[in-house]
RNA sequence: GGCCCGUUGGUCAAGCGGUUAAGACACGGCCCUUUCACGGCUGUAACAUGGGUUCGAUUCCCGUACGGGUCACCA
């Protein structure tokens, strides 16, 4: 094993679903590891029995699987540095709390979370939190024995401060005095984040600890522990927030009163994996000296750089996202496509009509796949549709000239045998030519009458090779009969 | 409220003492066009604020304002 190698990791709680921002974290972790060849490790953390979801890690393992973002260690792959799940990993944290306690960082409290309440009330100065501190070893035998429920907290120091550098935010200083003895062991037995976390970054070789900078102030508390076990502090790297436009105009941290804002939905509502991930790769870096904005993740591998993070929060932009991904979907090959978009159908389409013809036209007007139906509803079934549409000022048709238009465009539609775009489009400029009317004029009333819409994928004689010849001349038979 | 962090157009952002202050999305206009879209061209729009430092500040320092984060037996 290179000594030097970078080692990043995610380690998520099993919540349900995959936030974006969690998202991005994970990929902005990766990207780290994997710009140096390191390695990238997966990790749930999973200590808060009370919230325990099923199923979720399976969520997190699925998006990860979805997106790219491939780890060499983590629950099912395993490593050797295993498990890689912290409920599993149980008694390691007991035992380095216990060393803690030795060497005096640490110690046992018995206050119970009701008393504690009661203290605050009294004393709002913080203080209450170090009232075990200095129990008589006497006292604190008797409660073991006694059973009395305990937790062990931090021993902080009362006095001086600390810092630590952060690669993104610089260096970041906190008065000691600011720091609450903060519980590593809870009463039930598992460990809190706080103490977790150093634990298994440590054991599990973490160079580059990535998270977001809600972490920023805490992370003193975190180097101390670091120091108090004589192991060497990691590097860290903490990520500007993500933010949500809420409707009065302010912002504030990315949540589902934004709307869609985990993977799944997003994915759900018809955006691509590729392009959710460039779009978040976007939020809150920026590659130096690029002339595109569009990276697959080997690109992003290659151009990511923790000096091109940001340090100030982003706003998600919808818009933004829609324009990559109608990007995507418009550059990907016609059968990926086609496979992508399949589930998103529900739209029975004849059998009369060409599907592949169908969705080609549509590939590159539509920014989600979800959108598939509207686009394409017309085909399956005519819509109800008002003369109105016939309306159209830059050709100067009227639907009092669409009456007379079309069935000599029926007619003259009827003789072509060759039912293809070309010999649609040249048969029918012939006949505005005779007619001595824009060709757009007859292509217009065309259009609305084989689609009854006003906005359509592909103009009125690709609509016709694709519905098929009989569908077509019903329908402007329908349309002359209104 | 204490502490910490941030502040370039509506949004994402480049810039790292001297620039006509990039680019992308969105928006407007024009062109192309068998509608829409795509594409091409083009336009509107920004250094929060007050003091310093400096020959010169968007860039460095301090204050102010505003925004955000954090102060759990949640992560």
């Amino acid at each position: 094993m290179n000594t030097n190698e970078i080692v990043t990791r995610f380690a998520p709680s099993p919540t349900g679903y995959m936030h974006i921002g969690n998202l991005r974290t994970a990929l902005y972790s990766y990207l780290i590891a994997k710009h140096d060849g390191g390695k990238f490790i997966l990790r749930i953390e999973d200590t808060d029995r009370e919230r325990l979801v099923e199923g979720a890690t399976d969520v997190i393992i699925k998006t990860l699987e979805m997106t790219g973002i491939g780890y060499d260690e983590g629950p099912i792959v395993g490593g050797e540095h295993g498990p890689y799940v912290q409920s599993e990993r149980k008694p390691i944290y007991m035992e380095y709390a216990k060393k803690l306690i030795d060497s005096g960082h640490a110690y046992y409290c018995f206050c119970t979370k009701e008393r504690l309440d009661k203290l605050h009330e009294s004393d709002a100065t913080g203080g209450y939190d170090r009232h075990c501190r200095d129990l008589s070893a006497e006292e604190i035998e008797k409660n073991l024995a006694a059973g009395v429920p305990f937790v062990i907290r931090q021993k902080m120091p009362l006095e001086g401060t600390t810092s630590y550098t952060d690669a993104v935010f610089g260096e970041i200083s906190t008065d000691n005095s600011e720091l609450q003895d903060q519980i590593l062991m809870k009463a039930d037995g598992y460990p809190t984040y706080n103490f977790a976390h150093i634990v298994d970054d440590y054991l599990m070789g973490v160079t580059h600890v990535v998270r977001g900078s809600e972490y920023l102030t805490s992370t003193p508390k975190y180097v101390l522990l670091y120091d108090a076990f004589g192991w060497e502090r990691p590097n860290y790297v903490h990520l500007p927030l993500l933010m949500g436009k809420n409707e009065d105009g302010s912002v504030s941290k990315l949540s589902k009163r934004h709307g869609a804002v985990s993977f799944q939905d997003l994915v759900s509502f018809g955006y691509l994996p590729e392009a959710i991930i460039n779009y978040i790769a976007l939020l809150g870096w920026c590659p130096k000296n690029s002339e595109t904005e569009f990276f697959t993740l080997d690109e992003l591998k290659d151009a990511f750089t923790i000096s091109g993070v940001s340090k100030s929060p982003s706003v998600f932009d919808f818009d933004k996202l829609l324009y990559f991904n109608s990007e995507y979907i418009r550059k990907m090959p016609f059968d990926a496509f086609k496979a992508a978009v399949a589930p998103f159908i529900t739209v029975a389409l004849p059998e009369n009509v060409c599907v592949d013809k169908v969705l080609s036209l549509v590939q590159g007007r539509i920014n989600t796949l979800a959108e598939i139906n509207d686009k394409i509803g017309f085909f399956a079934a005519l819509p109800e549709y008002s003369d109105e549409l016939f309306f159209n000022k830059k050709n100067k048709v009227t639907p009092e000239l669409a009456r007379e238009i079309m069935p000599k465009a029926l007619e003259c539609l009827t003789a072509v045998c060759d039912w293809k775009n070309d010999a649609l489009f040249s048969a029918l400029s012939e006949l505005s030519a005779t007619l001595g009317v824009k060709s757009g004029a007859v292509l217009w009333c065309v259009r609305i009458a084989v689609s009854g819409m006003s906005v359509t994928p592909g103009g009125a004689t690709e609509i016709m090779e694709a519905l098929g010849k009989e569908e077509s001349i019903a329908r402007i038979k329908a349309a002359l009969e209104k």
